[in-house]
DNA sequence: CATACTTTTGACCAATTGGTTAAACTGTTT
DNA sequence: AAACAGTTTAACCAATTGGTCAAAAGTATG
């Protein structure tokens, strides 16, 4: 469902941007691609953003800002520890299946050796996972959850929400005989996966 | 540590051609990059191999063999079940770490939209799981392990050993700080920490 | 309506890129 | 040494690509 609204033109090209540069990564996508799109004409790109870079770094931004920013959230809620890690799976592993070019854009475009504009704006970026770190210390020392590396999991927890969804081009001909809808419910039931997993993994 | 020995100019291209494709991705690389890493003369690129296409399709085809072919081999040892998990994980892991770039490689090549020589690659490729999947049903009928889903287990394990790799440029800034070490380590200590969560899941 | 400002366009440009071709080089056979 | 096949090169080409520019088309202001 794209949105079909009267949208300013600076609209219009950062949402054709957002399309072409997923789909066909930073390289691959051309910028009069992106101009027919968007219904307009090429030098209407440069006009609005100078160049390709520039372009690429708005929608990299946006897409990471999606991805990243504030989902760590759902930790600053009232809800006891096991309720917030169930939300946040459920809220993430939902915005991944929402976006589901958004996640491999990201990583394809940062472990590109060659200008690689991704990787300066996460440095710039300033996420970090500090709070989310205590709260599991935290939780550690009153005795709710055993031993555990938050760092350690947090990527676990990422890799399971992430990777079911970036590989599915080889996951579903491969271990669902190309059947779509066995690979959608696998996806559907995906929540109550990992979060058992997860769960498994932290309940003393 | 690459092979400097004298090597034939198909080889070198290869070799080349992995590299620059590996770390540019397809629209990236151009030939002109390939033939320099060479140490060649472009035309001597379409000497050998006709096209980019052809060219890429032979090193889509090398990296998806070396992570794809044989790696389910290993259950057909006379090891116990979870004594081939634990053998799995290691040399999946390994395969992974000495070669860093090609699971990143496979995958953003498949979730491109346009002109997908990766997607037409992997459909031919003929990789099945279908051993994986009885010997886990025997397992369960013989009482060794719980209930478990064979599909779900090896895409868990999958995500476990290949995201931790592909998301470097993510993890090593923003959860471990930008501490090249401490990233190391924990890739070091990963296999036990894979082994223990997979076990957790299937043990009776 | 006239002026000034912003937005949009088409024509154009220089650089890059994948690919071709014919000539030159190499080693082997006769 | 001549003929031959396989290999390598430099020069070249047509198409593509990111980007520029001046003119045209809107739009607002007085």
């Amino acid at each position: 469902m794209k949105n079909i609204k009267h949208q300013n033109t600076e609209e219009k090209i950062l949402d054709a941007a957002k399309e072409v540069f997923t789909e066909e990564g930073k390289a691959g996508a051309k910028m009069q691609m992106i101009a027919d799109r968007a219904g307009i004409n090429k030098s209407l790109l440069h006009y609005y953003y100078r160049s390709k870079d520039k372009l690429f770094a708005a929608v990299f931004k946006f897409a990471f800002g999606k991805m990243a920013s504030r989902i760590f959230d759902i930790f600053k809620s009232d809800d006891d520890f096991f309720t917030q890690i169930e939300k946040f799976i459920e809220n993430y592993l939902s915005a991944i299946i929402k976006n589901p070019f958004i996640p491999m854009f990201i990583l394809g475009e940062l472990n590109k050796k060659h200008n690689n504009i991704a990787a300066e704006l996460i440095i710039k970026s300033g996420v970090n996972i500090d709070f989310f770190e205590d709260l599991v210390n935290e939780q550690i020392k009153k005795g709710n959850i055993r031993e555990t590396n938050p760092k350690k999991l947090i990527i676990n927890i990422l890799a399971l929400c992430v990777f079911p969804v970036i590989a599915k081009p080889l996951i579903e001909p491969i271990i669902f005989d190309n059947d779509k809808n066995a690979y959608n419910e696998y996806i559907k039931n995906r929540k109550d996966e990992i979060t058992q997993i997860i769960f498994s993994q932290i309940k003393p």
